[in-house]
DNA sequence: GCAGTTGTTTTGATTAATTCAAAACAATTC
DNA sequence: GAATTGTTTTGAATTAATCAAAACAACTGC
């Protein structure tokens, strides 16, 4: 298996060591140990937000063959717990990945394809973030998700529509 | 327990007749057959809103033995699909099911012991309707969860720290 | 540079929640 | 009261995710 040489005086993979190196040093400074694994992971999910375990597994598998499933799952977990990643569970779809973390953004999700998008908070600051009545609770977080219909699924759906008329 | 009669000249079940005839009403006006699963359910979904499908097979199955936890996610499906419930999938949790439908209410979780209750809007009226940039999209609803601590666990946390106290 | 320690990844199995499909059955319609 | 249509049961399969132990690799200090 392949080793991990940050060295520059080193004629490894070539393409795109400067992105290896600050990606390792995300890595690194989570205080995380810097794997191949993890750091092929860190790297689809930044080309590619918004992304489940499966289909990360797919990318990183296709550039580092021999990395599990599971691996991805564990590097996910500890990306998590170190705060380099954020997982969010929109209903309906497998758990997402995100590396946009500590801003408060919201996602608009498209009823018909699933894609997912980030909004910024509609108030400008932390939005929604006082019920009418949090009924006692300590209120730490408030979660916005936005379902609607994206461009190309209306483009989509009145082309369909069209389609049908008699 | 009290018998509630009143349709007066009829012997069913004897128990919240009225209940089940309001119940059954229900149903049928939604244009599905009345059958005792689907009674079942929406009594018991009546009485303990926020319950996942495993939850109320364990009530329905109780009181109509023979039912099958199948029978209880198709009831639900068709009661989905007739407006008669609403899903909703907090992360983490199971679907969890409410029979409180077509107004526009939110949900807070605890994130400790995932208890669910009912928020109303924190805004009055479509709350955070619009994102700041909806990119395009056709925006349909707006979800909001909040997460925190509920009272008994903002008091057992508490009850732990003191305990652990040097 | 090299060995030890700690943490990561692989391998393989297991779980939880939900869905699918066909046959048996029951509620409304005629 | 029989036919029709839709519902429920039975049994299996699927998806997403988690658990556990052994093999392995990255960072620490020498």
């Amino acid at each position: 298996m392949t080793t991990i040489d940050s060295s520059s005086d080193h004629a490894g993979p070539g393409l795109a060591a400067a992105d290896s190196e600050s990606l390792a040093g995300i890595i690194r400074s989570a205080g995380l140990k810097v794997t191949a694994p993890r750091l092929a992971v860190l790297r689809a999910l930044t080309a590619a937000p918004h992304s489940n375990a499966d289909a990360l597994f797919g990318v990183v598998h296709a550039g580092l063959p021999g990395t599990s499933l599971q691996a991805v799952y564990g590097v996910l977990a500890s990306f998590g717990s170190a705060g380099l990643v954020r997982k969010i569970e929109p209903a309906g779809s497998p758990a997402l990945f995100e590396r946009r973390v500590g801003d408060n953004h919201h996602h608009i999700v498209c009823t018909r394809c699933h894609a997912v998008h980030d909004v910024d908070c509609a108030v400008g600051h932390a939005p929604c973030l006082e019920p009418a009545d949090a009924l006692g609770f300590d209120v730490r977080a408030a979660e916005v998700t936005y379902w609607g219909l994206c461009v190309q699924c209306q483009l989509e759906t009145a082309s369909q529509l069209e389609t049908s008329h008699p």
